[in-house]
DNA sequence: GTCTATACCACGATAGAC
DNA sequence: GTCTATCGTGGTATAGAC
């Protein structure tokens, strides 16, 4: 075999940025060590600076990668739904968020749980690409808004963040391997648009 | 002056609560060190440990007076609205989870966003009581449920999880300094029961 | 009840061999 | 690219004077 192996140069660092992605979901940035993400990985505490400079530098590349996931997913709901009607698209945005959240690596699952407490220069470093990502939400919102889906006094931002932050909240409950991911954005989408008033009793 | 003065005997105790807490909620648990926490109150460290055994218990009786602080809304707001119609009632409730978060101290703020990531231990010991403030939330819901506010499809469990997810997920956003916390009650409210779709378009 | 002094340990990170 | 060995720091916590 004089063929190159189609190895991943960056299987090694896609490893570890697994592991550490990992376990500050499941413990916290600060309180996941440097030598436990080692061991997780399989290698001596050493061998992380080898690939990353810093234990921040880590988590930075794990929440750019974490919002990276979010936008991928929208975008691609975006171009699956294009002339569809703003009800399927708003169902399918909250779709790609909550996969993006569940099914590609827990990388939108630990940004999501550790951004607000991440050491303010790496926060700093992620904003712009995080406010990029709510732009885009804020922008579906608005043509729906424009186009008649949503209540005219609907106000924007509070709806954005109320409906985002439901989303990232299921993070606490919903658990992938026990519930289906299809059930989840059907309900959150049915709730956002129609509530749980019985609308025989309006 | 014979008569005793009306001084409260936990207040340096409680002192360090306030600031702990603030700490827990600002930076998390782990990276806000006892050192920082005596720094806010104004003594060394060492002082901390005359009146708490270790800084999980610290954690612990801080979660703790969180749960308690929701709690007592939750029933004062149940008893504030005995005889009143469903939809008040809700309305009543969420006004006061949300006044639990930001108007009585930083303990439930501090609970919502540490309980996830706290030591197993530590959390342990709260569930027992966690579970009963979830449980006040089912029974209301069930309530209404069965009294026809609700849409008789309603899975109550994932509704009350929507519910409180998405309030506690406005510590992300919601400053009481710059928001009214009415608006705030007012606006999941009325997103809660009827959602933001058009109802001339539905 | 708060202080000073300090023990002890785990942390992030580096040096240098292989 | 991974290892062993180690450095320096800051962490929680304790001892004992005042």
């Amino acid at each position: 075999m004089t063929i190159a192996e189609p190895t991943v140069e960056t299987a090694g660092r896609d490893r570890i940025l697994d592991e550490a992605a990992s376990l500050f979901l499941k413990q916290g940035y600060e309180a996941a060590s440097v030598r436990r993400i080692a061991e997780a990985v399989g290698m001596q505490a050493a061998s992380i600076y080898h690939h990353f400079n810093s234990k921040e530098d880590l988590l930075e590349v794990i929440l750019h990668r974490g919002l990276e996931v979010m936008t991928v997913a929208f975008d691609d709901a975006s171009t699956a739904t294009l002339g569809a009607p703003g009800r399927e698209r708003l169902a399918a945005h909250i779709r790609a968020h909550l996969a993006a959240l569940y099914e590609n690596g827990p990388y939108t699952a630990t940004h999501v749980t550790t951004f607000r407490t991440a050491p303010e220069n790496v926060r700093t470093t992620i904003v712009p690409q995080r406010d990029a990502y709510e732009a885009l939400w804020t922008t579906l919102l608005n043509d729906l808004l424009t186009s008649g889906v949503l209540t005219p006094d609907t106000a924007v931002g509070p709806a954005r963040l109320m409906l985002l932050g439901g989303m990232n909240a299921s993070v606490e409950w919903f658990d992938p391997q026990r519930g289906s991911l299809d059930d989840l954005a059907h309900l959150i989408t049915r709730q956002t648009l129609y509530g749980l008033s019985n609308p025989l009793k309006n």
